[in-house]
DNA sequence: TTGTAGGCGTTATCAG
DNA sequence: CTGATAACGCCTACAA
């Protein structure tokens, strides 16, 4: 058995790692000439190129990337900041950003905030210290300061997913269009005969997520001349437990129920249903419900989930793209770019017209 | 608006950077006492001291980690390879990873095979690269090929959530004991009165969660002297998909049906219920059936999937903890972690006895 | 306790 | 086309 200490034995004795020097020397020219046949950057005789590139590919040597980034300053690392990594959403988003990053040679440093601000500014300078060429930032409330203190670095930050509460058009930005989204998640239902509509969404400190959506479906009702009524609002954190509770209170607090209920997340649609379902509603044929996310699992939910299709691992992907022609020397005028979304029926809306 | 060139103009004018040199001269002291007050590494003066602290904290110095690496050899970075980054297996695998590196001062590099082998020993490379101090290696079907690859690089790797399949006992290891996890899945519904158990699990190619679960299975029958039924046994993907047309084949294929099934992971299970659901088949009335994971929406999902719940974040933070030791200095024996699971009885089960 | 100088492994500038 | 040589920013003997 072998015994790791401090770093395992390499089998088969010491490893040699070979530097550019040594190259050279077996090649019997300079560390430069070397240098310009690795990076192709200057012409240089196709003997030499050839027989450097011999040596290079039979001692497998690779240049040190520390001593090139030191003096390049530039790492081909792009740091990701999100809230949690472990929940489906980000793990699309991730997903999406690494499936154009590795393709282009970056690679991803993966931070997790845990949706707190003062987390995600000390990130800011985690993988600032780490040298990273830019940033794909998924942030929670992304206000003035923060994005002031994304621009006072010296490498771009993009978010992804979430857009700056105020000062719009300062900073590249990758989402979908919540307002527009809940607003046509609620004209669906209006659409399917619905008019009393209620509302379960996620935190008002979440501004893209819990109030661009709040705000998408106030638009729509307010289009169908529909009046709002404030105790068919409920908001609270993006869980099941929170849409349970959320349509519990609704329900307990309002003789009227809603036909209807316009939800911020598949997981809190989800646990809407299971309280209906607890006291005997029925989904969709008391009350239509629909989601948000288009999570994997909504299909396999009973019943299965209407709700809005929101593509996390294309907006990864264009995020990237974005960052990486910023990195590239594009010039990019700072804008706001929306991935659509999709309304998905499946069994869980009823047509009451 | 301001135009992003490249890389944004941080308000208010160019970035300074400052390096130890200009420290050391504000200071009016060489750069090595800077070097040492940074670092604590030899003994300098209070007064000194005190004022090169000050300096370098009014001009929010940090040293840069590039050239620090560079000397040093080592980058605080660890590498991850996953083979499904949005597959919250691995996500939950990640959180925990990071939950012990992010309070240790290491960041994490992650990567995404696809379960490809030819990727994984590719990523080994890029990641090695990339100068990380050690790996934290999620595979599929490590190999003894793969192992000795690992062994071969100047890093540590440690595995994760999967066994080496030969060559047990030479390589750092944290896992549950898919086995005994699976056995004991396969005995709980034995004890339940059930004795036509058949089995739906994934594919032949993973040792860990493929091959060792399979094993359990068949452990657990024979231990009960149950005669092993060929066409009760299953193997595929880890899909819903799969589950689904597995339980399909198996339903088709067999006279008699089985009073329970055990599966290969949660999505599975759900799948075969689905299937069950659709050819009027109850669960748990008629046929029981357990998962294995434990995922979230395993208690949201229609009824609530009774399961053996799997320690994935544990089992990150677990091996990260044992890769930042062994980097450190620390002497470990290669020895193979077990990280306890756990059965979890809701709705599927029927007792039969 | 402090300073000097060499080196980590590259790239980049400037001659030739 | 090719080769010295100076950075890059830091750590670390070795001296003082």
């Amino acid at each position: 058995m072998i015994i790791q200490i401090g770093k395992p034995f390499p089998i088969g004795g010491e490893l040699i790692i070979m530097n550019i020097t040594d190259i050279a020397k077996e090649a019997g020219v300079s560390i430069s000439t070397v240098s310009r046949v690795i990076n192709n950057t200057k012409p240089v005789s196709e003997n030499i190129k050839k027989r450097v590139f011999d040596i290079i590919e039979k001692n497998n040597f690779k240049p040190n990337v520390l001593a090139r980034s030191l003096i390049t300053k530039k790492t081909n690392v792009i740091g990701v900041i999100v809230p949690d990594i472990s929940n489906s959403v980000f793990g699309l988003l991730i997903k999406g950003i690494n499936s154009v990053c590795s393709d282009r040679g970056y690679t991803l440093m993966v931070t997790e905030s845990g949706g707190d601000i003062n987390n995600e500014i000390k990130l800011l300078d985690v993988l600032a210290d780490k040298k990273i060429d830019g940033i794909l930032f998924a942030g929670v409330d992304v206000n003035n300061k923060l994005v002031a203190e994304m621009q006072s670095k010296d490498y771009p930050v993009i978010l992804v997913t979430q857009e700056a509460s105020d000062g719009d058009g300062i900073i590249n930005t990758v989402v979908h269009d919540n307002v527009k989204a809940e607003f046509d998640a609620t004209k669906f239902l209006i659409d399917n005969g619905h008019k009393q509509i209620a509302y379960i969404g996620g935190p008002k400190y979440d501004y893209s997520s819990g109030k661009k959506r709040l705000k998408g479906y106030k638009l729509a009702l307010a289009e169908a001349k529909i009046k709002l009524v404030e105790s068919y609002i409920e908001q609270g954190e993006f869980s099941f437990q929170a849409g349970y509770s959320g349509m519990k209170k609704l329900y307990e607090e309002n003789s009227i129920l809603p036909t209807a209920v316009v939800t911020g997340s598949d997981i809190i649609a989800m646990g809407v249903i299971q309280f209906l379902s607890s006291v005997g509603v029925n989904v969709p044929d008391d009350i239509s419900v629909i989601g948000f996310d288009d999570l994997e699992f909504s299909t396999y939910f009973k019943p299965e989930l209407s709700t809005v299709r929101i593509s996390y691992f294309d907006e990864g992907a264009i995020a990237a793209k974005q960052l990486i022609e910023l990195l590239e020397g594009v010039h990019v005028i700072p804008q706001t770019h929306y991935v659509p979304h999709k309304i998905i029926r499946r069994s869980t809306i009823k047509n009451i017209n």
